[in-house]
DNA sequence: ACAGGTTGTAAGTGATCGCTTACCGTAAGT
DNA sequence: ACTTACGGTAAGCGATCACTTACAACCTGT
C-alpha cells in the first residue's frame, strides 16, 4: 500500500524534478538547490517527502548529506504498476476482441 | 512528459480509488460513485482528471457513460519506471560496487 | 573556541485542491 | 409532450500544499 505515498510524492512537478535530478548520481541538497528554481529549504522539505516514501536514501560525509535513488519505493510501484497493467491490458483486450472475433466458439 | 499528468492524477486516494474501481470492468459514474464515499459529482471530476491525463476512456450507452481504463495513459507512466527503474538500479548496484572493488587504479 | 559552511525545522502566506449543493442538458419511457 | 433517470458544470468553502524567510543544530578547519 506504500505505493500511494511514492505517487503522491512525484506528483510535485518540482519534487519530480528534485528526484531525477539524482538519475545516476547522487548529490548534496545543496548541489540539487542550485540547479532548481526554488530555495534550499524548499528542497530540503522535498527531499524529506521523498525520504518518507522510500524513494530516495541520504548518507553523511561530512557535514554534507549525499542523497541517492532509493530502489525500494521505486520497486514497490513498479510492481503495482505491472500487476495493474497485465489485469487492464487483458480487460481491454476482451473488450475490443468482442466485434473483432464474432464469437463463434459455442455453437455456429 | 504526459506521465506528469498521470501521476498527479493517481496521487489522490480517492481517485486512485475511482481508477482501480475500473479494474477489469468498465462501469458507469453512478456504479462507481454508489461504491465510494463521495457524491456522484466529485467522481465526475475524478473521471474527467482521469480522462485528461489518458487514463480512462468512455464511451455513451444510452443515457449513461461507461468509463474504462485506457492503456495509453498507464502505458506512458510504465515506460518512464521501466527507463527510471533501469537506469536507477544501474547506478545503485555501481554505487554499492564502490566499496566493494577499493579503487585501485591511479597509484595505491 | 571561533568562524564558515551545510542542513533540518518553525512560522507564515498565497494558491491549489477536493468536496458539497444547486443547476442545466440530454436520453429513454409512458 | 411530460416525466424520470443519468451525467457534466458552476459556485463556494474548508483544508492541504509548496514556497519563502528566519532560526537552530551540526561538522570542519584555524
Amino acid at each position: 500500500m506504500a505505493y500511494g505515498m511514492a505517487l503522491s510524492a512525484l506528483a510535485d512537478p518540482t519534487r519530480r524534478a528534485v528526484f531525477e535530478r539524482l538519475r545516476g548520481k547522487a548529490a548534496s541538497v545543496g548541489e540539487i538547490a542550485a540547479d532548481l528554481p526554488v530555495s534550499r529549504p524548499a528542497v530540503s522539505q522535498h527531499l524529506k517527502a521523498l525520504k518518507l516514501a522510500g524513494l530516495v536514501a541520504d548518507r553523511s560525509e561530512g557535514a554534507r548529506r549525499i542523497y541517492h535513488i532509493d530502489p525500494l519505493g521505486l520497486g514497490e510501484l513498479r510492481r503495482w504498476l505491472d500487476e495493474f497493467w497485465d489485469e487492464a491490458l487483458a480487460a481491454f483486450k476482451k473488450e475490443v476482441e468482442v466485434p473483432a472475433t464474432p464469437r463463434r466458439r459455442k455453437q455456429a
